[in-house]
DNA sequence: AGACGGAGCATTGTCGACAATCGACGATGA
DNA sequence: TCATCGTCGATTGTCGACAATGCTCCGTCT
């Protein structure tokens, strides 16, 4: 290839300063577009892309040391996920959630979680319950550690796992676009109101209702446990503009 | 552009022998991009292009008439949306679902449409029972006329009417996503099986507990209504062999 | 005969350049 | 002063060519 190792070299030291890097350095995928969209995903998911940025094709591809071929299709990847919106011949941003997105994201997140629960309640065995704990354990370390970063990867990998148990493919992706989009916004909530702060036992009902044996209580639970959250972020949008964060969006095609 | 007005004017005429053309003759849309996606949705999700067929780039290109950066981001669409799959440097092919996707499709269907109705369930107004009936008298009609391409797509109109009604943003995106792979499999169903007929009442109680008052009819209702499909699904698919449909697949990407 | 290896072909991945479009800014006129 | 229009810069859309990879098929060796 034109010049591929000058390239591949380049790459792993592209953007160095900020990256949240992943602890193992994997080696690099075999195309760049699934390295870049990796890439991008995980710096708007952290925040180090703000909701509202523009994303501009000429400055991300040099950045990633790429021409805009792979970047484009990358960035197609993000917009159909949700992330990312685009106009044509004018602009390419991270999504602005507005508050009935907002909204939106928590009912269809109860029902989600519900029906992964159905789903995955006979097949609940001595791993499922291990992991559980881990996993809650994890989260209340992280609490305590007053890292709210972690906070929301952890509560994220919390429920995260009634997913993976069930062994429902679709209901997976379905939940990895919605968990997606909710990261964005708890991203964004932590940095427009400071701590999001789940309570440290917080989650202790809904792990005690997962470990239990009747599924109504855990729909309940979930309803509850939802409501809960939901509770805090409608008094934080209440008191700002109908727009949640920074400046409006005019019109976006997916 | 190169040879803009050229490759224009080529495009309505690029695919006339099968195409089932949308009765009006819609301006292009302003990319490419755009328009190829709608294009090869539409050929995928109505059989002109077959589980399993293989999807070649400079084949492709040529057939619209451009070049092959717009048609990489279509596919990279109709990727992300689930209808092809691709693996790197080696082949781009339409999806061919398995019998535990279908398994998977309809049980997320019972989950979202109870949900749908549940968001709708105050709204429904007058407008919302009178298209209801319409779109009801369309499925009759297209089972009268045995026409079955028209029973299904009647058939995914008058499910999709709650999605529509309920003014929920992602979980009609959600469902957009969902139809399309339904819509794969009942055409393919449809192809193999001859008539996948739904009777000319199969969708009486439906309809009828949907202008009702009691949601827990109507929850009960969808169960049902989807258990009758999936009943004579299951009959169909227990005669073949697992991969149900032409050849098997390697393995995919996204 | 069967297994192994290499060459060729088909297909996708990437690149750099050019064209089309949009939005903002400033000039011009009333 | 304000409204209108044209120009210009910024950004995305598209193109054609070339590189890299994976698969197949054929020859060769055992």
């Amino acid at each position: 290839m034109q010049s591929r190792s000058t390239i591949q070299a380049g790459i792993p030291a592209a953007k160095p300063p900020k990256t949240g890097a992943p602890q193992i350095a994997r080696l690099p995928k075999a195309t760049f577009r699934e390295h870049i969209a990796e890439r991008l995903r995980s710096a708007i998911l952290s925040g180090e892309l703000l909701p509202g940025a523009a994303l501009v094709e000429t400055a991300l591809a040099e950045q990633f040391q790429v021409s805009r071929a792979p970047l484009r299709e990358a960035l197609r990847q993000l917009i159909e996920q949700g992330l990312v919106s685009t106009v044509p011949y004018t602009g390419t941003h991270v999504v602005q959630l507005t508050v009935a997105d907002v909204h939106e994201i928590h009912s269809m997140r109860i029902t989600l979680e519900r029906f992964a629960f159905e789903q995955a309640w006979p097949m609940r065995d001595a791993r499922f319950r291990k992991e559980l704990l881990r996993r809650h354990a994890v989260l209340t370390e992280a609490i305590d550690r007053g890292d709210d970063a972690a906070c929301i990867a952890a509560e994220l990998e919390l429920h995260s796992l009634v997913y993976e148990a069930c062994g429902h493919g679709l209901l997976q992706r379905t939940w990895a676009s919605l968990r997606g989009r909710l990261q964005l916004y708890w991203a964004a909530h932590h940095r427009a109101h400071g701590s999001r702060g789940p309570k440290r036992d917080s989650h202790d009902s809904y792990v005690a209702a997962a470990l239990g044996d009747d599924i109504d209580t855990m729909r309940a639970e979930i309803g509850e446990h939802m409501q809960r959250g939901a509770a805090q972020t409608e008094k934080f949008l209440r008191a700002r503009s109908p727009r949640p964060f920074t400046t409006p969006r005019k019109g976006s095609s997916t």
